[in-house]
DNA sequence: CCAGCATATATCGAACCGATACAAACCGTT
DNA sequence: AACGGTTTGTATCGGTTCGATATATGCTGG
């Protein structure tokens, strides 16, 4: 799924700029679904407006400096609807956090823990921001399936980290000096079938 | 997270070939954690040997073609310890699933329990290859926390799934001509503050 | 016997990320 | 009033990564 397609989807909610994509896809209604960045935004935005697929105009704004508002045009409609027909693609988990922590028998265990903390602290914040961005009630069904599903995963995690983080701290004075350990261990071998 | 960081984790759990450590984040443990491709893996693993955090050697095998098989050093151990110690970066989630979902409305109803369908059975696919890929019981805890909590989350989504599809089923009849609808429809405006 | 599949390595162009630069306007503060 | 910090806003660029493709070996089923 390209950016084009991403901003297309932006788009389809109402006219915006830029930076207010970018806030659709960073607490907005798309936090927990889709992630892009400025440096794909924009160029994208450029060639919609090449394709005709948006339009674009300077909107002054007092106390701020002046948004270029695009909009999305019914060719750039028809162009969004085709591209969700493609068969999307599996979906892709990146967290730094779990691989992390997946290696954390080699860490300190109070980093384990302090790691787990700014997890739970990062799902709190995504929670909060995706209550604030939209009432459950006021939206058409699927969307509700997608938003609640959101809700549902974020609160999963969270209840997850905090009822099992204590499963590790019962344990803390146990194996504190595996970090220094492995340095002098050679990689498991043979465990790879 | 670069994917030589990525690759000398995998190497962390032994000794593997640039296909074998495909394999660990596709279907495999790290599977519910982070994702990698082929185009990332073989360049880092030549950059591995350049720098000397891991040495390969070429495998025969009878009845497959031969392999490389890479082990890491000790520099190789204390430059991967060194990478997860920074701060890492929060979750990124890209569901193309869930970003067509998530206009269902636009799309007939038929074909939303259709994608659902295919995003319960690509989810069931998961969370067998997880637990095929290695006994809950025989981890160190820091492990079987990070195991658990994909589990976790995989059960949770197959659930929120299974029971929520039915919501949509319930007024099927309604609302099926919103995709010839929305074509000439203006865009939603006024609606992003 | 041949098509299809799993194993295995490798590359390449297109796409994308993250950091950075720039700028306008606000805020508090010393 | 000058200063630094924050928010809003547009834009680019180097480096990284993806996804598709090419190539090859050998197994298996029809």
């Amino acid at each position: 799924m390209d950016a084009k397609t991403l901003c297309l989807g932006a788009l389809m909610h109402g006219e915006a700029s830029g930076y207010e994509i970018r806030k659709l896809f960073e607490g907005g209604p798309f936090s927990a679904i889709y992630d892009v960045s400025y440096g794909s935004i924009y160029p994208a935005l450029t060639v919609l407006l090449d394709k005709e697929w948006a339009t674009c105009c300077v909107a002054e704004q007092d106390g701020r400096p002046d948004k270029k508002v695009y909009s999305i045009t019914s060719d750039g409609r028809a162009a969004f609807l085709d591209a969700l027909a493609s068969t999307p693609a599996p979906d892709k988990m990146r967290s730094e956090m779990l691989f992390i922590l997946s290696f954390g028998d080699h860490l300190p265990r109070a980093n384990v823990l302090n790691l787990i903390d700014r997890y739970i602290a990062d799902y709190e914040g995504r929670l909060g921001s995706i209550h604030d961005c939209g009432d459950d009630t006021d939206l058409p069904a699927v969307r509700r399936f997608v938003h609640n599903f959101g809700i549902t995963m974020y609160e999963t995690a969270l209840d997850y980290l905090r009822t099992h983080r204590a499963d590790l701290t019962e344990e803390s004075n146990l194996a504190l000096d595996s970090t220094i350990a492995i340095k002098n261990q050679p990689a498991v071998s043979g465990s790879m079938q």
